[in-house]
DNA sequence: ACTATAACGCAACTCAGTTGCATTAAATAT
DNA sequence: ATATTTAATGCAACTGAGTTGCGTTATAGT
């Protein structure tokens, strides 16, 4: 039954060739999604793109633009929905209240960054403060090893400083 | 001129005792804010309880039924945006995309917390992750002693980590 | 090829937050 | 003490992200 050429034989290596060929298919299928063209085009640019995060707007987008369809608004919401809930994506939400999607980062990496309460600048935390910064990382790090022994997945983490920068206290009467 | 009691002598007293008994005038003249009745509600709400923090909803909800006073929504988003600006309050966005406002705490507790891409619980680490809680919460207080030295305001941090919690995980085909 | 159902696309809706503008009331100057 | 300045208020209309309902289309399993 090894070299049974049918035509059902056919078709089925064909269409498994298919999914394994192309490493997002595989993963589409892998989390029991179905293989469409949107999620491809929603999985290809975020994972052609580590470390970068999209507002939905963006995804539509870039999405738009790079191939022909035009896809919908709310598909891409639920689409992104899915995604994210399989452990695919991962979601966060910016200072602006808009939510950021991005392919699940293999190593987590922690970037520790300051947002300013009075002038609404995001900035990470480098210079004096890269010794913290560190630190933090550190301690992040053992967090999330800790989370996944428990059998935690698609871990990341988000340090936020929040306050009054220098620059905005020093031009207010600040007790 | 030290014990000449005037009409004016009086009243400039009188004013000042106002400001300085309420420690809530005090505060809000010492940022250079006007001491109006709503400044006061919801300042005065907000420091009544520290460590808990509101939506504008609730906040306005809260403040129209302990006073007389309907308070329009408008005018406490813009209250709320004069404080924070002072650095009298802190705001945080949380995971379901609304902002929530506090007291600025006197001393920065860091409170790291899980919230799952899955089912959305937000969950503080605590059990077998409470050392790592710790370890985080020292690293997050050094940096917070940096950034005041530094002369920033007001300082407070979120910990946030993301992912899909064990149950979740076990109960998808997650790879 | 046939069928069940996941995914799609459209319209209408909700909810948090914002902007413009005329009015009121603190703070300051006279 | 009254006048003046300008911060703060209240209303109406608007924006932008995200959601819900429902009929249609296309993928996965038979």
């Amino acid at each position: 039954m090894l070299s049974s050429s049918s035509s059902a034989d056919k078709r089925a290596l064909a269409k498994a060739a298919r999914a394994v060929a192309d490493p997002i298919d595989a993963l589409l299928a892998a989390h029991g999604l179905r293989r469409t063209s949107a999620a491809r085009a929603v999985l290809g640019c975020l994972l052609a793109t580590p470390d970068t995060s999209y507002t939905h707007a963006q995804l539509q987008n870039a999405i738009s633009s790079a191939t022909e369809a035009p896809l919908d608004r709310v598909t891409l919401y639920r689409l992104i929905d899915r995604l994210t809930q399989v452990g695919l994506l991962l979601c966060r939400v910016d200072a602006s209240r808009v939510r950021r999607y991005q392919a699940m980062p293999t190593s987590v990496r922690t970037m520790p960054h300051f947002e300013c309460q009075s002038c609404h600048r995001d900035s990470p935390l480098a210079g004096a403060l890269q010794a913290s910064a560190s630190d933090l990382e550190r301690a992040a790090q053992s967090a999330v090893e800790a989370l996944q022994a428990l059998g935690y997945k698609g871990l990341s983490m988000d340090v936020a400083l929040r306050g009054v920068c220098a620059d905005c206290a020093s031009t207010q009467g600040l007790a």
